[in-house]
DNA sequence: CTGAAAGCGCTTACAG
DNA sequence: CTGAAAGCGCTTACAG
């Protein structure tokens, strides 16, 4: 045995080694063939490819991170996984991403800039290809760490000017006043506000309710109904319930998510008060079933798949060392007007 | 310049070697060290672990699968994202996965057994340290992959005794005997079954449906409503109002998944038929908003958060080399009986 | 446009 | 229990 032979740790796996071979040409010729790189004639790039598919070459993601310094993952960070609206967002990035070779990864935060941290730090060991990360509520070290990586990050949801930043969402805040606005044109004077999990957008839309109703001289502090508990339907019903009580008066209410609009919805099937005749109900994001209520539920329709597709368009165009046409993209939003308004 | 800082691409990162050189060792012994394998000194394991927390060491995961020829990926492959069920699967084996060092990557298949095989292809190129997948329902070619491949692997949701086949689920002809049985309990006696999608599991559900009305000698052929699009709220109100119109005589439908039955229940309250007098409804999987439902939906909850722990927890003991003490694990499945039965 | 050499940062296999 | 050498499969940097 000679001593090369006697170390041996080959996998048996199609290496790039094997495909040059049968191509006739050298490793690196065969590398640069494959990766598209335009130094190379056209005569070799097609006999490495013709080599590659008769193997079955599959390039090793590991080498080739380790090599390059550059993985192919791509690691999305959003707040939670129990709200549809994520998923449409998550589901809609790793559809975009696959065909051109990146994974997705899940990173899921809480709602904690904290985790947030965390979880960069760990993924960011990982060299990932790009990163996507929902708005821009983080702590000042995750900022650091993103601004000395050098990795290319697009922000989804929430829009900004600040230069050298990307994003792709929409304006929270005139989405919220949109609506407000609506149930103000269908006549409405005692709009309440009721929201939970308070993060970032959820604030935006109070904010353009504020400005909504302030414009109209119909603004009311004790309107706002404001719960740090997790969003869901069954919460949703019992902050009705609370504001039916404590604030009579009530003749609307925007709910800052679909799934409290709905628990709304329901709860006020089951005390039999009339939507809309009674009180009008408005909720956001149209997530599925809205449009099932009994009445059917007005909100405001969010383009999460196109905020999905977008955002990992404009990550891939960064990636590949481009610069993307526009650094905020705004996706805009649209008001469903149903039957509970 | 000597020949070899001439081609220096170190990237400032900080190595193994760093962390050798600082606790005054080896690599190899470092590399052991922080692995915690065992033949190391007490001592010098201390040593090295300190130097690496003081330098802030992350070990490079590319390198490390390149040089071990496996990965700390993760890929579950699931049908669908819009199916809050797996949604939930998904996040329990990601965060039992995360604190061991190990990434979950999603795979859709959309219930389509080439896309699978697709994936398992491009997968398994990335030496995944484990996979997840959803049934036993893929391609000769695909199992040939799996067995080819040597990577650990357990089944979700269904369970078989097959040799060598590792799985977590429950039964789900039992599951859907079950909620069958209870509506005869109730003096149901025109029971339907509505379903969409018709993958693998839902015609299990169908057979323990069969199988129960057959035992009680009430079975009929013509109840049975399967659409093969895919499931979803409307699709649920669409095919009660055909159930309605077409076999007029039912007394029960047992919905092969929640939200097909929200549907129902929803166009039940839009048609004005009362539920449970008129016709009793059952769903199943207990989804988020059944128990908000108007009445209030019976259902069968299934473990899906559990088997996604439990999944997560038996690869993680295969990855580790060892065998689990159960290969199917069998979590059952919980009628919930409430207002619409 | 093409290639020989070196290196990315780890672990395996062997030896002691 | 510890280590020197080689190797995993690619790409970078340099040269021609």
């Amino acid at each position: 045995m000679e001593p090369t032979e006697r170390k041996r740790r080959h996998s048996g796996r199609i290496t790039l080694n094997d495909v040059a071979r049968a191509a006739e040409v050298s490793p690196i010729t065969a590398s640069r063939a494959l990766r598209g790189e335009r130094s190379v004639a056209a005569e070799l790039v097609e006999r490495v490819k013709t080599a590659a598919d008769q193997l079955g070459y599959v390039p090793d993601p590991a080498a080739r991170a380790l090599a390059s310094q550059r993985s192919t993952q791509v690691p999305v960070l959003v707040p939670l996984l129990s709200n549809a609206l994520f998923v449409d967002v998550l589901e809609a990035v790793h559809r975009t991403l696959l065909p051109h070779g990146y994974q997705t990864l899940i990173g899921v935060t809480h709602y904690e800039p904290r985790e947030e941290e965390q979880l960069l730090r760990s993924y960011l060991a990982h060299r990932p290809a790009g990163l996507l990360l929902t708005g821009f509520d983080r702590t000042e070290a995750a900022r650091q760490l993103l601004a000395g990586s050098g990795v290319p990050c697009v922000h989804l949801m929430e829009l900004t000017q600040a230069p050298g930043v990307y994003c792709v969402g929409f304006s929270q805040i005139e989405a919220g006043h949109a609506i407000t606005e609506h149930l103000v044109q269908r006549g409405r004077r005692r709009i309440a506000f009721v929201a939970a999990q308070l993060d970032p957008r959820t604030m935006q839309r109070a904010e353009g309710y504020r400005r909504c109703l302030r414009q109209h001289g119909l603004y009311d502090a004790k309107l706002e109904l404001l719960s740090p508990q997790p969003s869901s339907m069954q919460l949703g019903g019992e902050l009705l319930e609370d504001l039916l009580r404590t604030r009579p008066e009530v003749d609307a209410v925007f709910f800052c998510n679909d799934d409290l609009a709905q628990g709304g919805l329901l709860c006020a099937l089951r005390l039999k008060i009339d939507v809309p005749t009674r009180i009008a109900v408005a909720g956001f994001n149209d997530l599925s079933g809205s449009d099932q209520m009994v009445p059917t539920l007005t909100t405001v329709r969010t383009p999460r798949r196109a905020i999905g597709e977008a955002s990992a368009q404009m990550l891939l165009t960064l990636m590949r060392g481009s610069v993307p046409p526009q650094h905020s993209m705004d996706l805009g939003f649209e008001p469903m007007i149903r039957g509970s308004s």
